[in-house]
DNA sequence: CTTCATGTACGACTTGCATCGTACCTGAAG
DNA sequence: CTTCAGGTACGATGCAAGTCGTACATGAAG
């Protein structure tokens, strides 16, 4: 029941070169957008994000996510679980979450 | 004398996307966070920066932060200036430029 | 004018990366 | 046990991007 708990690099560590290329991919922001928004930062399913990709795909993109510091990922072993790390996030970068949400508010929003 | 300034989409349509992309590569970074630190904002000349590639590639760099929205080119024929283009990114993603200073303390900084 | 430094245009090369196909593993359900 | 869904590992592929070589344009200095 209670999986392995992978985790990237610590807080102090997170390599901003790393972090704005694993936000350069469109899905891998979205992913991120989602969990930003999200003030509860419950555990989700990883394939709660009705992304447009293959399992293959989706696999490494969250591989890249967690290598890059963003998210935990929570492997049971025939199922995985996401989690944000905000507060390690806040940490090192604060305010780059916000970044995330101001995505839409004047950029595609049709306003 | 007046050179024509180049700068690229508007500041409400700066895209979030194209300004991680950008600053995703080390070099482009390198240039920000250095127009980032010196706030008087004041015009650079383009190899000013002490970038260890050469001249095709830094033209390149430059088209890519320019097209990308964070800096303006001043076109001055056989030169050419390199203007932080503060005001409209602070406005589109407050934070991000001060996330740029945050790249050495504690990260690949000797403390 | 010629010379020179700066920057660009075009093309080629190489690397990185997103994507997927195939095969395999894991745990739950039957 | 078998079946099945979720996830991973490995390899191949196609495309985007960083890099540089060659050639050319621009304006200043001589």
């Amino acid at each position: 029941m209670a999986g392995r708990t992978l985790v990237g690099p610590e807080a102090d560590a997170l390599d901003l070169g790393a972090v704005f290329r694993a936000l350069a991919d469109e899905h891998r922001r979205s992913v991120m957008t989602e969990l930003a928004a999200d003030r509860s930062d419950s555990e989700r399913g990883c394939n709660s994000f009705d992304l447009p990709i293959s399992k293959q795909t989706q696999t490494h993109h969250f591989r890249v996510l967690r290598e890059a510091g963003l998210i935990a990922e929570i492997d049971y072993g025939n199922r995985k679980g996401i989690r944000l790390r905000r507060a390690d996030i806040e940490k090192r970068f604060p305010g780059l979450l916000t970044l995330l949400g101001a995505e839409s508010p004047g950029g595609t929003a049709p306003r």
